[in-house]
DNA sequence: ACGGTGTCATAACGCTGTTATACCTGAGCT
DNA sequence: AGCTCAGGTATAACAGCGTTATGACACCGT
């Protein structure tokens, strides 16, 4: 009986299970992400993990709870973009990790579109998410900016705002910068530089109303 | 060498076969609005055209052909409920058109979500629009955003913006708002109240420095 | 009247997700 | 220790999908 994980291997070790539910969804992200979302297919991802059909059922429940471990995955992927964006940013107070977390959401859509539809496209054909896991993907996202907003608000670098309501504009804008340009919609000339300025929206209204130095 | 633009039509009628189409097509728009688009399925439009799955490949040249024109029929709705929601608003020059436009953008998105995640969220398979197609739809859409901010620069009630990229500023903003409703990202209390606040952000950098009149 | 052309329905191919079936392993109980 | 039982696995089958080849049919220009 061989102890690790190589051969079919029963259920020898107690956390097997997880190591093939992990290696199915590690998979699964690499076909979505390089060939986009209708390379997903249940018999080839059974293939490429060493296994039938069926071990997408026993460890998912069939295709719609393997698309839900994809969808959350996508958040957990976006968490990390917006974080590792957090982290080349001011400290916290400065609007600019606003910014930040924007351009992170941004370049998170524009490197992963694939996982970006999945999330936020309908790119898997009978999936809805279910309601918890997009509880959590939205709390994940959403979170971090409403932190980041009442930062701003707690240091009055920004002033007459509600930190979740000015969170959820800052979302929606840099959601709908970041969906129109993975479906193609905007120019490729001056795209970055329409980008910033576009990020740098909601706040406009918000910023002390003091003159600026510098 | 036919003198005219159609195929020549089997059956006697000149224009039999743009009736076809338009049949065809009507049936497919009903099952992606009605149904979503998983339930586009040639064979299902085929037998409920009344006719059998060749019928597509004739006439569309097969499934992306005919995603190619419910695309198109998407973008021709959306144009249509901007259209509404501009003759409900004030004359041009008025900036409240820009925010006309906005919720019939909306209004558009939330109605037919179906449609909308086709145009913006990859909801058909393998499809990927037509260069020409997606350039039909951004301009059908953004034109009219643009046509309205040059009205307001003109008017002088908008000062310091660029029709083009305050145009594409509020598209990016609407469409925001719009996919994250659609994908039930934003909390159901307060919707439209946020929405509302939302379309505004755009403008806020904008409006005249005057003291208003309200 | 006749070949050519394009449309049509039918049937087949390979693929998909799903489900039923049988097998086989390991754990737990007597 | 031997046995039963639960559960993961592979296989095979099913219905449905998009696509394509095939043959029959109606219209066109000659």
């Amino acid at each position: 009986m061989t102890p690790l994980s190589t051969t079919m291997a029963r259920v020898s070790s107690p956390g097997a299970t997880d190591d093939r539910r992990r290696r199915v969804l590690e998979v699964a992200a690499r076909a979505l992400a390089e060939e986009g979302p209708h390379a997903l297919s249940l018999r080839r991802i059974a293939a490429e993990s060493g296994g039938s059909t069926q071990i997408v059922y026993t460890l998912f429940g069939g295709k719609p709870g393997l698309a839900d471990a994809l969808y959350a995955e996508g958040f957990r992927r976006l968490g990390a973009a917006m974080a590792a964006a957090l982290d080349a940013a001011p400290p916290p107070g400065d609007p600019e990790r606003l910014i930040a977390l924007g351009r992170g959401y941004r370049a998170f859509a524009l490197d992963e579109p694939a996982f970006f539809s999945v999330m936020f496209g309908r790119a898997i054909p009978g999936f809805t998410p279910a309601r918890a896991t997009r509880g959590v993907g939205r709390s994940a996202t959403l979170g971090r900016v409403v932190e980041a907003a009442q930062q701003c608000l707690d240091a009055g670098t920004l002033v007459g705002a509600d930190a979740e309501q000015l969170a959820r504009t800052c979302w929606v804008t840099t959601h709908g910068l970041a969906s129109l340009e993975v479906n193609g919609m905007l120019a490729a000339e001056g795209r970055d530089a329409f980008a910033e300025a576009v990020l740098r929206t909601p706040l406009a209204a918000h910023l002390p109303p003091e003159p600026g130095q510098g």
